[in-house]
DNA sequence: TTCCAGGAGAGAG
DNA sequence: CTCTCTCATGGA
């Protein structure tokens, strides 16, 4: 058993369930999942972690990796208060205070915002699920079961019909494609770590079934760079009606929220996502009016380049 | 039955 | 460059 003690802003909830990740289950008030291998449970207690491990962990190198993890040795509410820019945003944050943004294996996170795409959140967890069964080795930690994301090399040599089986319709051949890049060489994850955020994105974008809102998840959820912003139908929804209030291109929407929100607007966007999937009335009356101005921005250009 | 889901690619214009 | 259509799957 680790603990990790006074971790102050952090909500394990939040974080864990706010469509980031896709292999977390509540079992009671704890959650289990496997991350790099390995099976985790984590359950808060105020401002201590509880985390548990179906493997041999030292804790001078596994604290660290938690605490990457789960953001927490970023200061996300320096990063708040940046992005806290009207009514709206402001009621979002508070009603979700505590809520991170992971710092995920980056093969994982290829792979299944590759499956994300046209697909809803239920059925990806399935088709993940359903892979990792497949392709992915066994792991226990007491009566939970789960299995490990299978590696590149494995779906590498997987048939066409194999993932099909797990679900994963007409993206498959994306899958297979990646994975036998990676494998090749030709796709080098440890250089696309190495990459600013403009890079990094158009270098995932080579790669077919990437597109725009892929690679920004990617970039956001796996790489750290809180520029990115992933616009889904939902992002799209949620600035045509708070902000711009009329239909919008993708690209008016991203110059706006990167001239609104600044060069942390991955956060700002988690927040936003988040928020209206947790309130029903998050468009009504009330809600709008908290916007009364639609904001004209003063910056004309934030360096998108780390 | 049709519509929708943390979209992307191919083709047309 | 932008716009439109199609793609596999299952739940509402």
């Amino acid at each position: 058993m680790t603990q990790i003690r006074n971790v102050t802003d952090f909500s394990l909830k939040y974080t864990l369930e706010s469509g980031q990740s896709f292999r977390w289950d509540r079992i009671d008030n704890a959650y289990y999942g496997v991350v790099e291998g390995q099976i985790l449970k984590i359950s808060q207690e105020g401002t201590t972690l509880h985390v548990e491990s179906s493997t041999e962990e030292d804790e001078a190198t596994f604290v660290p990796f938690l605490r990457h993890y789960l953001d927490i040795a970023r200061d996300v509410p320096k990063i708040l208060v940046g992005v806290s820019n009207d009514a709206y945003m402001h009621r979002a944050i508070e009603r979700l205070w505590g809520m991170r943004i992971l710092n995920q294996a980056l093969w994982e996170i290829i792979a299944s915002f590759i499956i994300s795409q046209n697909n809803n959140v239920p059925r990806i967890r399935g088709i993940i699920r359903r892979l990792s069964e497949r392709f992915g080795e066994r792991l226990t930690f007491a009566a939970y079961v789960n299995y490990s994301f299978p590696s590149p090399e494995t779906l590498a040599t997987a048939t066409e019909a194999d993932l099909l089986a797990c679900g994963t319709g007409y993206r498959a051949n994306y899958l297979i494609d990646t994975a036998r890049a990676i494998v090749s060489g030709e796709f080098s994850l440890t250089s696309l770590e190495q990459m600013s955020y403009t890079e990094a994105k158009q270098e995932l974008m080579r790669r077919h079934g990437i597109g725009e809102k892929v690679a920004d998840c990617i970039c956001l959820f796996s790489l750290g760079h809180l520029a990115a912003l992933p616009i889904d139908v939902w992002i799209k929804r949620i600035f045509e009606t708070l902000y711009l209030r009329r239909r919008a291109t993708h690209r008016e929407i991203r110059e706006f929220a990167h001239n609104y929100f600044g060069a942390n607007v991955g956060y700002a966007q988690q927040y936003l996502f988040h928020y209206v999937h947790e309130c029903p009335n998050w468009a009504d009356a009330e809600h709008l009016s908290l916007i009364d101005e639609i904001p004209t921005v003063a910056v004309t250009c934030e360096s998108l380049t780390d």
